[in-house]
Order: C-alpha cells, then structure tokens, then sequence
DNA sequence: ATTCAAAATACAATCGATTGTATTTTGGAT
DNA sequence: ATCCAAAATACAATCGATTGTATTTTGAAT
C-alpha cells in the first residue's frame, strides 16, 4: 500500500499530484518532529506539557505545532490511553424541552473540561435503550449519563457498564438499585407542592394523572399527592388516579373518563405538562372551564405550558443546572481512580409556577 | 508499564486480584487468535466477512468471537483505516422541534448504515460554529450535516472541512454558495402559499415577519410573499415588512409597531412559528380579534402551533423525512471516491396546514 | 506418488500518540 | 580539565485492527 507517510518519505510532497497532498494534509508529531530534529516522543511530551521537557523546547514545538495546523489525532491517543474523553447521553427524546435544556447543560460543561458528547434517545422503548448501550460500548464512552425509558423495568443492560467500569450517573428519571449515583429534583415535594397548591385554591376532588410506576419520579409524584391529601385530611380515592403513559393523547382520555365520574372532580394534578395540556383541550371543547370548574396543575414547565390559555401552573425543573450537575458528578466519577468515588445523590431545587390553570 | 496484556501472558488471569481481572476484560482479536490457534489477521479478516477467509473458519471465529464476548474497537479501526464511521450534526437548536425531528431522520438512517452521529448546538451564534467545526474535525468525522446559524454571514470557517476532504451537505438553512449539496424546502413556495392563503381569505394588508437575511430561507419565503403579492395585483409596502431574528419577543414587538401603522394591517406572514405565536400573544392581549381582525399563517408547523388558541395556520415542513435524505445524500457522498460525486440539491415537499388563525 | 496452481492462512508493517527505559547533554563542583 | 548527578532528549514497545506480502496447505490433474 502507498501510504501518504511513504510518499512524503520518497521525494517530498512537491512530486505529488495537488489532489492528494490536499487530502492527506494531516500533520503528526512525526511531521513536527522531523522538521525540529527532535523525537515524537519529545514532540508528544512537549505538547502535553510535560516536566521533562524544557521549556525553550515547549515553546519551539508549539510555535511549529501551531505553524503546521497541527492537529492532535483523538483516536490514536484515546487508543493507546484506552481513554476516549467521550462521554455518552441517553434520554427518552429530545424534542422534550426539558431533556433538551439537561443536554444543554451537559454539553456545556462536558467541553469545557475538553470532553465530547454523544446524544442517543430511547424514544422511551426499552430495546432502543439496549442497543444504545451496546453502541456507547462500541464507541468507548468513558462515562454515561442517562434518563430511562418509560417501558424500562429491569436494569441488566446496565451491568455491562458496571462490569466494564463504565462509570454511570442518572438523572431526573433514575432507577432505585444502590451505587448509583443521580442528580435528581425531589419528586416527592414537587407533587405535594403541586397537590397543596391545589387545595390550598379550594379543590376538595383532586385527581391525578400519574406516569408508568417502574419510574421512581412518577413513584414520588404520586407520594407527594397522597401526602398533600392527607395532611389536609382529604381523601384518597383509587378511582381519581389515572394511570398511563402521560402523552397528550393520554391527558385526553383520561379527561373523558374523569367527567363521567359520578362525584365532580375540580382539580387535577397532572404528572407532566403533555398530559396536562391535553387534558386542557379536551376540557375545554366540553364545556369545562379553567380554572372555575377544574383546576390544573402540570410538571416540569414545558414552554407549551405558557402558551396554552389559560397558562398552566406547573413545577419548573432547573434543566440547566441538572445536566451540569451530573455532567460534574460524572466527571468527577470518572477521574477518581478505581471508581473510589462512593455514589451519590443530588438533589437540586424546585419550584412551583403559579399561572392561570390554577387561580380561582 | 504492566499492562493486562503482559500480565495475561505471565500466568494466566487466574493469579490476578479480581478487580483488576475485570476492568480490562476487552477481548482483542489477538485473543480470540490465540484462543483458536490461528493468526490475528485471519481474526480480522473473518470478522469482516472477507473471500480470502474459508466460510468454516469464518463460523468458528465468529462463534468464538460471540462466545468471548468480543466487540470490535472502533478507534484501532478507524486508525487504521482513517475512517471514523461517524458524522457530525451542526444545528442552531435542539430543542426546536423541527431540528429534533430532522435529527431523529438522521440518526435513523445513520445507525442503519453503521454509523454514529455527534450532535452539536450552535445556539445561533457564529464562533460557536465555528468551535464546533474544529471539534468535529478533531473528531476526525467522516461528514457534516449542518444548518447554519442565523449569525453566519461569511463561510470561511467551512472550507477547512473541504480542504481536508470531509463532505458536507447543508439541511434547512444552507448558503448560496456553489458545489455543496443541499437538502431543503421550497421555501419561496411555502411563503408564496401562506401568503396566498391570506389573500385568499380576503387579506388585503400583510404583514411580513422576515428572519435574517443572509439565510437564504428566509431571503427565499419573503420574495415568495412578494411574489403572491404581486401576483394579485396588491401593493408591495417596505413599512410592512418587520425583520428580527424571530423569537417570541420579536413577534410581540413587531405587532405593537404593527398596530402603530396608519393602515391597519389584516394578515400577518411569519417567517416562523415562534414569533407568529409571540404576535398572537400580544394581539390577544390588545384586544385584537384573531382572525377576524388579523390572520396569521407561521411556519414550521411546531407542535406549539397547536396548542395555541387559535391553532396556528402553518408551513408544515418534513423533519425526519428531511433528516434521512440529507443523511442518505451525505453518506453517498462520504462513500464515492475522490469526492466524485457532483453537489446536488434535493427539494423536499412541503404544504399549508389551516387552522384556525386564518380561517376568516 | 508428484506437481502445481489456487486457496487458505501466517507474517509483519502500519495508523498516530503515549510512555517506560535508555542514552546523551548540561552545568556545577572539584 | 574531569567527574557526576540531574536534566533533557532519544529509543522502542504498545494500544487493537487492518492489509500488502509471504508462506503453507489443499486438492485436482498427471
């Protein structure tokens, strides 16, 4: 095979026809080399500013580096380190806004500290979740963060990673298996926030659209409801919950089923604002008024939930700030030697946003 | 440097702490060469399904191979055949729901074809495109899908990318320079239909609500408003034509210097969904009935479009559709030699939604 | 049994950067 | 000028897969 490296070597690239010295115009520490009279292995240790070269040396390569249009070649030094300074993203789907803002938040903070990302999404269906593991293995992520899919129940496509020392951090939608760490909101507080918010208005029937209950924050969200009924000594009735998959079909449906109940609801917590807006629309074309006859409350502050009329009130999830945070948290995983680093949790802020859906 | 491999060739894995046994438990075609007495290259060669392999080796390696667990490394391969199999993806934002349906096309098709994808955000500013474009390079990327940022004046920054012979096609928001291959929208079209539609509706006044104008997009929905404009005989006015970058507040703005006009203005032609959701916000708020008083067509078809009350009227544009044709194009370039393959514009299909905003 | 292409497999260099070890260079003390 | 430890740099192996070339094996024809 006639390499470029070999041509170079025969004549010098001015024989060569202009296609392919184009082509083939990547510099390496061999080119840099050759032309200082120095070793690669100075070259190498010249540009990683390591102590055991001088620093006239330093200066000399970089000056050239920077002449030739050097660039490092990421494979060849994430093979010999078995390090790739990559890290893979998996979410449900990222037309969710609030996924979106998490990737954000993730990219941001995983390039300053010189790493790449690589955004996957499950589109909530387990089998997806499985080959994207397989394909991060593939590409040799140092390190995943991750949202699980809705039909997610057992997690042993995870151990792979583990088994692998593929360091793993959750966030928003985690699993409750130890030794794993996760940057959560508390779920729990949001859906009694979200439930008070709503008696403290004056609902007495409050029903609650609930997500898939192998997901630990829609477990939670569930939790925070009860606890706000029952610390307002309300009720809990089996039949006001409406359990499914949160889409905006679901909201819907849910609706319908809701107004044909024999006791009037006038409120309802919904555990995402998709569901909600749904429920919203198909109460609305049946006559239902909101906030008088039912009021409404979502979760997470989708931008939809500003531009729905009346405007949604609904639990604002710092986006931002949780894929930095467990962009941190994963780094910090990753760098600590021997996964020494215990697992942790964090949880960041929440707040409730009082809009129209809910003011009576 | 004591390296697993060298500590498998001393004894055997059997004398090693357990932890250390498992973190490097890659398995390597050498491994797998060693396991059944044969050469590496023999190894690599079955795997890749090569003649030059009898089909009776190829099952045993291939059994072997599935029984050690074995997963390829993507980095020695791509380094050895400078070939990375990925691509990079430039858009403004992820979290319009256009770019994310066009990514979902996108990574459809590239996953299919073996290929990984490297998402990036330009956040509609020019030196983070250009940040992005050094990454991929340093990536070592095979291709680029990009659509540029609404700052992007000047194309420099790309021809680096042909320089060193990594292919790009431009998707949505391309340039009008020559010999790249694009992926589009007829965006005259959809402005001249949305601006018909108005004028069909018994518009007389529009407004036009135009985006930068170095994005051929945007240049190309405004001639096509003029152009249904003249086309029925009705007066071209500079005074309604509102540029902006098109985010929601824009959309306000606009419609308070809208309102402002001696000559009421009864249709409005938003070069996007956004801004026209930002103008009915504030419209409604105002006391201006929509759409008796004003229609309004956007376009995009984002899902906010209708969720809005009244649903938007809009340009829907094929997000994934656009995705896997830009993706199959990219690739086609990225697999014929020498960058052979003449630059090519392909036009997707693109049709009015009416909603209520028009329906007079 | 012998011969010899063709078929199958082995050998060895290579991609580009890193890194442990070996060698040379430097400059201060004698 | 000589010596020597420390400093600076060079040498060479390595990461894992690929691929051109060389060698061995096979089996069909004689």
């Amino acid at each position: 095979m006639i390499t470029a490296k070999k041509l170079r070597n025969l004549g010098g690239a001015n024989y060569l026809p202009k296609r392919i010295q184009m082509q083939n115009n990547k510099v390496t520490i061999h080119d840099i080399a050759k032309a200082l009279n120095l070793d690669s292995s100075t070259v190498s240790r010249a540009l990683n500013d390591s102590p055991r070269v001088i620093q006239k040396t330093k200066d000399i390569v970089l000056a050239k580096a920077a002449e030739m249009g050097y660039q490092r070649n990421h494979l060849a030094s994430s093979l010999r380190k078995s390090k790739t300074n990559t890290i893979g993203v998996i979410v449900p789907r990222i037309s969710r806004h609030f996924f979106s803002s998490v990737i954000s938040g993730i990219e941001e903070t995983a390039y300053e500290a010189g790493y790449t990302v690589i955004i996957c999404q499950s589109l909530e269906q387990f089998n997806r979740e499985k080959k994207i593991i397989n394909t991060l293995l593939g590409q040799r992520v140092d390190g995943v963060l991750m949202s699980i899919s809705m039909e997610t129940k057992d997690y042993k496509h995870l151990e792979v990673l583990k088994k692998q020392g593929i360091q793993l951090v959750f966030f928003d939608r985690h699993c409750d298996i130890p030794n794993y760490s996760n940057v959560l909101i508390d779920d729990f507080n949001g859906g009694f926030e979200a439930t008070e918010h709503l008696i403290l208005k004056g609902c007495k029937h409050i029903a609650h659209f609930s997500g898939p209950q192998n997901l630990e924050i829609y477990k939670n969200r569930f939790k925070g409801y009860k606890h706000a009924l029952s610390k307002h000594n309300l009720p809990f009735e089996e039949a006001l919950v409406f359990p499914s998959k949160l889409m905006e079909e679901d909201g819907r449906k849910n609706s319908e089923k809701l107004l044909a109940l024999p006791n009037p609801v006038d409120g309802i917590f919904s555990a995402n604002d998709v569901a909600a807006i749904g429920a919203m629309k198909y109460l609305t074309d049946n006559g239902v008024k909101i906030p008088e006859d039912i009021a409404i409350v979502g979760f997470s502050n989708e931008p939809i939930s500003t531009v729905i009329n009346p405007a949604l009130t609904t639990i604002n999830q710092p986006g931002i700030e949780i894929g930095k945070a467990a962009t941190e948290l994963l780094l910090k995983h990753i760098t600590t030697k021997n996964g020494a680093l215990d697992a942790q949790t964090i949880i960041m802020d929440s707040n409730l946003i009082e809009r129209q859906s809910s003011k009576k």
